[in-house]
RNA sequence: GGCCCCGUGGCGGAAUGGCAGACGCAGCGGACUUAAAAUCCGCAGCCCUUCACCGGGCGUGUGGGUUCAAAUCCCACCGGGGCCA
């Protein structure tokens, strides 16, 4: 497979082609042109040559993480699409931003530390140098002025300082938007800074209760009657229950031997996916963002945004708004007052809420085990499973087939039915999810009912179907005499083949009853069409089989099912669908009949009329996690006293710096223990060494650092803003600098990135996280927009070829031959394999690097041969032998204006009309086409023109003249311009031009050589494509029928028949329908 | 299981209701060359017919539908991918 690389130089004979060698040298050259120029450089308001009457274009590549193995060919891909872009925006008149830097801080560096003892900062530098060297290899047009990583002290200075305005501002629901931005529709609420809810507290305005809407926060132990009232301790409580960054005590999957802890989808069966150790749940205190507080903007603003629609429904369902009920149940048997409180989607089932099932961690376990009025051995069992739940992940919980759970002693009130059902608790509901627990409604969802069936515990129907609504109906109604005869099941089958039929399905059942009645007493009708007559019989038959599935023995047997309210307990299975209403009613209310959303409404009123429960908004989005016991990241500025205590440290003694540790091995220990912890020197300190306010700590009062760090979305949530004005000293971003390249323009739009290009692997994470930092620092006042990024847009994934066994294993490529074009064997076996796509991996030996091309063809090439695979968006597979291709156009193009021999310029003083409107053509075309990212589409035009030129170009052509004039090979560079820099800048120069191709203006293009002066057009016959016709340009109608008509072929094919009816398109096509 | 996206020559793809296969790769034939490479010119979806030309039929995963006209719009299915469970 693998083939000796084709030699590109030296050309004995033409010692000026277009070869690697002169690629590189070309391009080498104007890489260092640009730079000494600094062409690309874009200065901001207040510096000289800026320009505040261009209307600006911030285009962004989402920016990578520099590995210790480079870029690969995925890399240049997204980096190239957006140099193409910004160079024409810069062509066209715009002040463009694009910038480049790195996202720096991460757990490959810091497993290397671990490894080798090397500090995770010099492996990271290191491989930031090299990414730098390689996209300056391709002629990026960034401003590398702008450059940072998330790991440098000025950069992570102000990640902190973001951190601290987020602990320190709150979310007011009521408040009014922050401006008159049109992202930000109707009251979704604000951010508000932390002295202004205390202002609304001291005036009353907000009860001095910890913040109702924090699942996370405590209640105070008592009920103050005002602010003034309260604690310094309450006061405390209250506040942070508010603030959109704080602590909160959460499970984690601790590893001791990894002294780490793991994402749920690393644990497999209650060991490490790697190494497999022993992984315990260990409750730990972590920083949190208060995310879901804004989960309505953000589910709101969606619409505001020019993003693929696939991302926008992953991110709506992310956030996964429900409408539902929260709903109060009463613990009877305790002895204090004590109420369980959950939440549902479906308030309509509440009368057939049989049991409740509360997770393991849920305090009222706990409040059981410590109950003495619940039996010794019911309080053992709870407490055995209660323990051997703790080692399992949520992913596993929620897999699990077998359900398993225990009773926990206790009895809560149904509400609507009066009765005394059982709280059971087990691990099939989450702590993490709601409230931690579920009224169980075992008809109506399947995961309860599988749990009441393996526990013996009452189902009971609530809802159904029209269907059984009907059956039901027929069991009451249809014998009103007395016993049923022997052909009830034939009735029953004829009576719901008509409910269900389309044109009965919204009249009453008496009705329906009626009519099957009557239908029945002429049971020897003639049907036509018979089809009509057999299809109802099909109808019935579906239904009796349904029938004999149900195993119904007798219509008594049929009526007590539905007397029992054991439809669903029969059938086997939940019925989670909407439907109408049954056996839902008590004194003071009736939903039976209802459909299940009216009925929902109605159980809603109740809930609220009867105080049992309230409406309920409720997100699936949860909080951000926003703490890592790694060392490589960013520290909190923030320290503990010793009563544990949080405080803030001062925004002037920012950044707080990471300490050196003398080695990287994590804490082997039960307690999860952050990395951090072995700096003991810098961990114990005072409040005053840290920076602590001394109105809020005495400087002398020892204190100990926050150990946890900050993830990698911390970075990576803002750089976007950092770019506008990375190198400033005095604030996160100067105020007119951030207005400059992410405020909207005066009619309100063109606001924030005008172009954010990268993978959708990011779509909700990443994208999400930065969403609310930008919405929480608009709502502050920081910046000028709530949403960072207008268009968003994903490159598709780079594959490569792999071969594939029979068996459908992998071969890797270096272990296959080729003995045959397209004919692939493993060289082992000689056994033939299947070429698929997929992935580029290490494994499979189909990993490409960048430079081994460049080296091969250049970066002119390599670019043209990435944008010319096909659509940006698609993935699509990395073909080495396609490359050629757009390395012989450039040969071509570079042949037509340059002797091999002699390397003089060829022109020509008389413009070829023909070359010279193809020329306009592909100025509009290629121009259209970088606007809509079609660059696959651009360059074809560009390789037709060229091929168009070759062809006048034959051998007999005079070699010294050209077939372009140096004004058309200067309007060509140009065109080129953003997609081949490199060449273009020669070409342009060449042909006598003195200032760069990529700082000039985009060719203009002369509309009326875009049109004909005559035009082929197609006619068909009966949908057919016949003949085609030539007429002038502005034909109409007319014109064109009667041209139509006139032709020798389409008079041929109508001869002898009758033209029904002629349809003309203009400028189009004919069509002709015969009769 | 639910939702979304995608199925076009040997390959990457173009055409988004109006001439299917632009452009590139690979392939075949020719020119140039002692020869090869490179370059240039030409052919090229499949099938039938024909010495050849001319001509005809089929054809965008499968089946149905809407329309004067469908790769394009609608329905069902099959296959591939993604996200969620």
């Amino acid at each position: 497979m693998t083939q000796p690389p084709p030699s590109h130089s030296p050309e004995p004979g033409h010692p000026f082609r277009y070869t690697a060698r002169l690629a590189d040298e070309i391009e080498t050259r104007w890489q260092h042109q640009w730079e000494a120029g600094r062409a690309y450089v874009s200065p901001n308001p207040g510096e000289p040559g800026f320009d505040a009457s261009a209307p600006k274009f911030y285009c962004l590549d989402m920016f990578p993480y520099p590995s210790g193995a480079g870029l690969h060919v995925g890399h240049p891909e997204g980096y190239t699409a957006t140099d193409i872009v910004t160079r024409f925006k810069r062509m066209k008149g715009f002040r463009v931003l694009h910038p480049m830097g790195w996202d720096a801080f991460g757990l490959p560096a810091e497993q290397y530390a671990i490894q080798t003892g090397v500090h995770p900062a010099i492996t990271t530098r290191k491989a930031m140098d090299n990414f730098r060297r390689q996209l300056s290899r391709f002629g990026f047009s960034y401003d590398w002025s702008r450059e940072f990583g998330t790991i440098d002290d000025d950069y992570y200075r102000w990640t902190q300082w973001i951190f601290l305005k987020l602990y320190d501002a709150w979310f007011d629901e009521k408040a009014a938007p922050a401006g008159e931005h049109g992202l930000v529709k109707g009251r979704p609420g604000r951010g508000r800074p932390i002295r202004e809810l205390v202002g609304m507290l001291e005036r009353g305005e907000i009860a001095a209760r910890v913040n109702p809407k924090a699942d996370e926060a405590r209640p105070l132990d008592r009920t103050p009657a005002s602010w003034g009232d309260c604690t310094p301790d309450e006061k405390r409580q209250i506040i942070d229950s508010y603030r959109l960054a704080y602590l909160s005590t959460t499970t984690v999957n601790w590893c001791p031997k990894l002294g780490t802890v793991l994402a749920n989808d690393e644990v497999i069966d209650g060991r490490s996916e790697r190494g497999g150790f022993p992984v315990l749940r260990k409750p730990l205190k972590q920083w949190m963002f208060r995310i879901t507080a804004y989960a309505e903007r953000l589910l709101r603003q969606i619409e505001g945004l020019e993003w693929p629609e696939s991302t926008r429904t992953m991110q709506r369902e992310w956030i996964g708004r429900s409408e539902g009920a929260e709903i109060e149940f009463t613990i009877v048997s305790a002895r204090e007052k004590l109420s369980l409180r959950v939440f549902t989607t479906r308030p309509d089932t509440l009368f057939g809420a049989t049991y409740m099932v509360v997770a393991p961690e849920h305090p009222l376990c706990a409040r059981a085990l410590r109950d003495d009025d619940i039996a010794d051995p019911t309080r053992d069992v709870l407490n055995e499973y209660v323990n051997a739940t703790r080692h399992r992940s949520d992913t596993e919980r929620q897999e699990n087939k077998v359900k398993t759970g225990v009773f926990t002693g206790y009895h809560a009130m149904n509400p609507a039915t009066g009765e005394k059902i059982p709280v059971w608790a087990s691990d099939y509901v989450l702590m993490g999810y709601g409230t931690g627990a579920i009224m169980a409604v075992p008809a109506h969802d399947q995961r309860d009912f599988e749990f009441a069936q393996t526990f013996k515990l009452p189902i009971r129907d609530v809802v159904y179907p029209r269907a059984v609504v009907a059956m039901k109906f027929f069991t009451e109604q249809a014998y009103p005499e007395g016993e049923a005869d022997g052909n009830w099941r034939e009735e029953l089958a004829d009576f719901l083949g008509l409910v269900t039929s389309s044109a009965r399905e919204n009249e009453p059942l008496d009705v329906v009853l009626t009519v099957s009645r009557e239908r029945r007493k002429q049971p020897a009708v003639e049907v036509d069409p018979p089809e009509v007559g057999a299809r109802r019989g099909g109808t019935r038959a579906v239904w009796l089989e349904l029938l004999d599935e149900l195993q119904i023995s007798s219509f008594t047997d049929l009526r007590r099912r539905f007397e029992d309210r054991a439809y669903y307990a029969k059938f086997g299975q939940a019925f989670g669908e909407p439907g109408v209403a049954a056996n839902s009613a008590n004194a003071s209310i009736s939903l039976n009949g209802l459909a299940t959303g009216a009925a929902k409404e109605q159980m809603l009123d109740w809930l609220d009329r009867a105080g049992s429960g309230r409406r309920r908004v409720n997100y699936r989005l949860r909080d951000w996690t926003f703490s890592r016991q790694r060392y490589w990241g960013e520290p909190f500025p923030i320290v503990y006293d010793q009563a544990g205590n949080a405080y803030p440290v001062r925004e002037e003694v920012l950044p707080v710096k990471l300490p050196e540790l003398a080695d990287y091995a994590p804490v082997d220990s039960e307690e999860p223990k952050p990395l951090l912890a072995k700096a003991t020197e810098w961990v114990n300190t005072t409040a005053g060494a840290a920076g602590v306010d001394p109105a809020l700590l005495a400087p002398a009062t020892p204190v100990r650092r926050e150990t946890n760090t900050m993830p990698g979305s911390a970075g990576s949530s803002w750089y976007a803003i950092r770019y506008c004005d990375a190198k400033n000293n005095e604030r996160f971003v100067g105020e007119a600098a951030e207005k400059a390249w992410m405020g909207a323009g005066e009619d309100g739009r063109g606001w924030g990135v005008d172009l954010y290009l990268g993978g959708s692997e990011h779509a909700v994470g990443h994208l999400l996280y930065s969403r609310f930092w930008q919405n929480a620092l608009y709502d502050l006042g920081f910046v000028s927009t709530p949403e960072p990024f207008r268009k968003l847009f994903h490159q598709g994934l780079i594959t490569s070829f792999a071969f594939q066994r029979a068996d459908k294993t992998l071969v890797a490529s270096d272990e296959v031959d080729e003995p045959t074009e397209g004919m692939f064997v493993e060289r082992a076996t000689g056994k033939p394999l299947k070429q698929i796509v997929a992935k580029m991996s290490k494994s499979l030996k189909n990993v490409v690097n960048p430079d081994d091309v460049i080296a091969e063809f250049g970066a002119d090439t390599f670019r043209l041969y990435e944008m010319y695979m096909g659509p940006l968006e698609a993935s699509k597979p990395w073909n080495p032998r396609d490359i050629n291709g757009l390395f012989r156009f450039l040969q071509r193009l570079w042949r037509l204006v340059t002797d091999e021999q002699t390397g003089a310029l060829r022109e020509t003083g008389s413009p070829d009309a023909e070359i010279e409107k193809q020329l306009h053509r592909v100025i509009a075309k290629v121009g259209v086409d970088i606007e809509a990212l079609s660059f696959n589409t651009a360059i074809a035009s560009m390789i037709e023109l060229v091929n168009a030129c070759s062809a006048l170009d034959k051998p007999g052509h005079d070699k010294a003249q050209g077939v372009l004039t140096r004004d058309q090979m200067s309007r060509l560079a140009l065109v080129l311009s953003p997609f081949a820099p490199h060449l273009a800048e020669e070409i342009w120069t060449r042909a006598g031009n003195t200032s760069l191709a990529s700082t000039s203006r985009w060719p203009t293009h002369d509309a009326s050589q875009l049109v004909d002066s005559e035009i082929e057009v197609p006619v068909s016959v009966m949908g057919k494509m016949r003949s085609k016709v030539m007429v002038p340009a502005g034909a109409d109608a007319k014109m064109l029928e009667a041209a139509a008509l006139a032709d020798a072929k389409i008079q041929e094919l109508i001869a002898g028949k009758t033209v029904k009816k002629i349809i003309v398109v203009p400028g189009k096509m004919v069509n002709l329908v015969l009769g």
